[in-house]
DNA sequence: GTCTATATCAAGATAGAC
DNA sequence: GTCTATCTTGATATAGAC
């Protein structure tokens, strides 16, 4: 009967530890279930069953559906882009460039469950006012760290002074997403080297362009 | 028997005529409800009353909610992209640029549903392989109105002849979706010149370019 | 802390009236 | 051709057992 005293040695946990990881599982099943069937499509239930709990379990540690999807929102909102931008931000310009490439192909190819996580937060945020500045400021965090990368590659290349790393952390955060979700159902209009070639013509565009301003005749 | 021959003058319509309108009238209501909540999220019911009619009206109509989806993917979808790339065809090159700006600022501040339709169309292509590769045909119809306008624009411009008009189409297209909808989350982050911006910092480094694409043999 | 059982409700679809 | 009434199912959320 003393089954919780028993020494902690091979990974015994704690009541906190266990719901800490109850938690854990279900926010997994929830990020799965969520990008498969749509905030409205998916079921409690089959979330619940699919981390291996029941519906109990899940009501336990959440306060219901909506609760569950927006810390879902919290813990994986900033997670893949901003993560990949840190990292670039230590390499130089090219190679990053050519890593920003590949990284669209990856997430594209592999993390099917990421863009239609994205396209879930994103319609959830337009059809519900209070929770669309949450929402907004997800796409905030990665794209300043993208700003960041950015910063350092214009001033590498040389690019004229006025130009807003701001405005092309946007422009480029943008293209990538458009390019992620068009590859998703038309791989074939969206090779491997697309996002790397539209990259180089940017930023040779903007190295060319003394004034920001479109109305510019070369 | 002879109810179809009557004069149609007064606007009196034959039975054909009034069940065309009634599938008109719940299409309309079927892009408004679908928008705002999504395929699983709207009910048929809504839709029938939006329009002014009964859940009998709709199922005498279409043969179900899916059927009226699709429905609306074959009249809706070629839409919008479609004619204003058209529209852009007779219009000089730096005109087309400015006027693809405003199109962006027009399309992301009044017409909300469209995006949100875009959103759900493409969420339901990757959820159903079915439809998958009609989804895919329809944003393929734009992108080769597109593609028609950046070809004249390439030559106007004097453009390397290497460089593929369907791959700056496919660019121009991703993030003209990707701005449109970061501005509706954010629209601080993006302001109305941007697209066009964007566009004359990738045709300059397009021009400025002797790199050629991977070799694209139509 | 998690599970089982259930109350409550809304949705898709159908059948017959008009 | 459209409407009303209804069948059936599946969902959220809760309450009490272990």
């Amino acid at each position: 009967m003393n089954v919780e005293s028993e020494e902690p040695r091979r990974q015994r946990l704690t009541r906190a530890e266990a719901k800490a990881r109850t938690r854990a599982l279900l926010l997994d099943a929830a990020a799965r279930v969520f990008a498969r069937k749509g905030f409205t499509g998916a079921s409690v239930e089959e979330i619940a069953e699919s981390a291996g709990f029941s519906i109990g379990a899940l009501y336990s540690n959440f306060s219901g559906k909506e609760a569950l999807f927006l810390e879902l929102l919290s813990d994986r909102g900033r997670d893949r882009v901003a993560q990949a931008a840190k990292a670039l931000h230590d390499v130089g310009t090219e190679e990053a460039v050519a890593e920003l490439g590949r990284l669209l192909v990856d997430v594209a190819d592999n993390d099917t469950d990421f863009a239609s996580l994205q396209a879930e937060f994103w319609l959830y945020a337009v059809r519900n006012p209070h929770v669309l500045e949450t929402v907004a400021a997800t796409t905030r965090e990665p794209r300043q760290a993208l700003e960041g990368v950015m910063r350092t590659a214009l001033a590498q290349r040389g690019a004229p002074g006025d130009v807003s790393p701001q405005a092309v952390a946007t422009v480029v955060g943008a293209l990538w997403q458009g390019l992620v979700r068009l590859r998703r159902i038309d791989p074939d209009s969206v090779p491997e080297e697309l996002f790397g070639q539209a990259l180089g013509w940017l930023f040779t565009g903007i190295n060319a362009s003394d004034t920001p301003t479109p109305a510019d005749t070369d």
